[in-house]
DNA sequence: GAGAACTGGGGAACCGGTTCCAGACGCCAC
DNA sequence: GTGGCGTCTGGAACCGGTTCCCCAGTTCTC
């Protein structure tokens, strides 16, 4: 409703005047500086973003990019996100990017190139070389959740040590043989984050002298993906695993369910671990290892705030790797012995 | 970059044919459009929406207040409107509210009230009367979902009908021992939500002539939640309900898995039915009322889109109720009939 | 005591668009 | 021939802030 002019008028100041008693800039002496805010607060008045951007070139808007919001990892990570642009007084604006490439296109020249975004969060989203410079060409910093973009700095677990954790609890338990169900090819948003954790899982196998031919098992990252193909693997008891790690807690819920109907205890029968601690985790009784999504949030917006500040758009990005820790619960359990000339 | 008065020169038009011409409003010359265009394309120019939603108030964007992002009917939900939103060329603004007064007013005061969305989109949200004149003075419309906001517009589905709709299932089915179990009142985010719901199975009920007395549980509506009261309901076999109406999906599926906990089998032993026709419903083989939270989004969108075109942001609001249908999956079969003199 | 340095404030340009208004031209009707 | 109308275009004001530049006191310094 009402402008900074009326405000002005109303304390009896000029606009410049005002401007820099309510922004804190530049010199006002304090009983003008008072009468300005009396004002201000008198009259109701906010001040308008857009006028303000127009002139400072900051809209105090970041835009995220984000493929799904209805998965855990990913409305966690959202969560986490808006918490602290908030607190930050930032708004977000939010591109719920599909793999469809004309959309995506859309999304970034129509979009992002106007000028409402001062940054972008890209959350599991692979963006091109391309992609990024051009964003970073409009002095827009990027920060990419989920996995290495190239030129941006990023945040994300290490994929391939937290798999090769989960792994190798399996096999301090004694199992030798392990199925991994992991991501298929589909799935391409998912950045590389399921050949990261397949190649985690090789390399403990490995490392401990255990064949990995034919115990990957690719599916849905999802609770009924996990399901689906668990009931494969552990269709035929001559050849079934004595324990499954999968490559998110979602899967591992699925599997622990398909277990369930086949009649094969957990984790008697069978250890399950899992990647992501889950918000359900608990309720399963899943061991896995804990990825903290809404911190990871947190973090990409404080790096995404220093970038700001520091007008460094173009900073070679690091990459910030969070350590993973591994919770154990009730899903996972020593490996029975097999008895000789048994198998 | 480069601004329409960049534009203008190289077409060797003024500012304001160059606007006409780009905006399609006004008389241009068919040719002057095309010198005009050709040139926008040759600079790459981008309009600044800033500038623009400056001087016409309009800033093609779109609040969206939701309390929860990883609650799956909120998810889905927000997905459908972030897709209606970018097909029409709106940005939307995400505003994670809690329950938090404080920071519930922060953005009512702060953010809201800047003049950067054009209407507001509430899910899952009570509004107060005045929170909600508050926008509309502002010309702001207000659409709500997931129940009614007095003076706004609202899309739903009817939560009693719903509801009775489940339980006259079981009903129908023969059960006459039907527990509910639902939300409770510390989460005052999800409206009446509850509170209609847990009418609807009473209606029911009393229409069939049963009681409702020590029949609800009260829970948190997630799958643990669910899960940990199921195992007290479920917990006493001899006063243990034939079938259970759950108020969502999620504590369906929690108490699902509290059943097979106890060995209780279902349907044999237990009918279950919930509200939502959520992603898993399928794999659970859950008996339950369908929601079609995208549709809604979708829809709401559409009418907020239509309140920006009338002008008419106070609107009188009505409320536009989504018909509910059953699908009828495997968690549900008839009663047992109580033989006679037994119990 | 003159100049520098600091503090306080106003006028005006500016960000990048949109729109009002006025003028010019062509065409038709009277 | 003149008036009226429709089409096309440019100049200028305007949206609501921020900031540059300049001026005027006051205090400090040599």
């Amino acid at each position: 409703m009402s402008a900074i002019a009326d405000v002005a008028r109303l304390a009896g100041v000029s606009k410049a005047t005002a401007s820099r008693a309510l922004s804190g800039r530049g010199y006002v002496a304090d009983d003008t500086r008072l009468r300005v805010q009396g004002a201000a607060s008198e009259l109701g008045y906010i001040a308008s973003p857009n006028a303000a951007s127009l002139v400072t070139g900051r809209t105090k808007n970041i835009g995220v990019i984000i493929p799904f919001v209805n998965r855990w990892f990913f409305g966690e990570v959202l969560e986490g996100i808006e918490r602290e642009l908030l607190a930050a007084g930032y708004d977000l604006t939010l591109y719920n990017v599909t793999s469809e490439v004309a959309q995506r296109s859309q999304i970034f020249e129509f979009f992002l190139a106007r000028k409402r975004v001062d940054a972008v969060i890209a959350v599991g989203v692979e963006l091109s070389v391309d992609e990024v410079e051009r964003l970073q060409r409009t002095g827009k910093p990027v920060v990419g959740i989920g996995g290495p973009i190239a030129h941006a700095s990023t945040i994300a677990i290490d994929d391939v040590a937290a798999s090769r954790l989960a792994t190798e609890h399996l096999l301090s338990l004694g199992h030798t043989r392990i199925a991994h169900i992991g991501g298929n090819q589909a799935q391409q948003m998912d950045f590389s984050v399921h050949g990261k954790r397949l190649r985690g899982f090789e390399l403990a196998m490995e490392a401990a002298g255990l064949p990995t031919a034919d115990s990957f098992w690719p599916t849905e990252l999802s609770m009924p993906g996990g399901y689906a193909v668990a009931l494969q693997v552990l269709g035929d008891p001559r050849h079934r695993p004595t324990a499954i790690f999968a490559a998110c807690d979602e899967v591992a819920f699925g599997t622990i369910l398909a277990a369930q109907r086949l009649g094969v205890e957990v984790p008697r029968d069978l250890s399950i671990t899992g990647i992501d601690d889950h918000e359900y985790a608990a309720m399963f009784g899943l061991t896995t290892v804990v990825q903290a999504p809404r911190e990871q949030g947190r973090l990409a917006v404080a790096s995404v705030l220093r970038l700001l500040e520091t007008d460094a758009a173009e900073q070679a990005g690091g990459e910030t790797i969070l350590p993973s820790r591994l919770v154990v619960r009730s899903s996972t359990t020593a490996a029975v012995p097999v008895p000789i000339g048994g198998r």
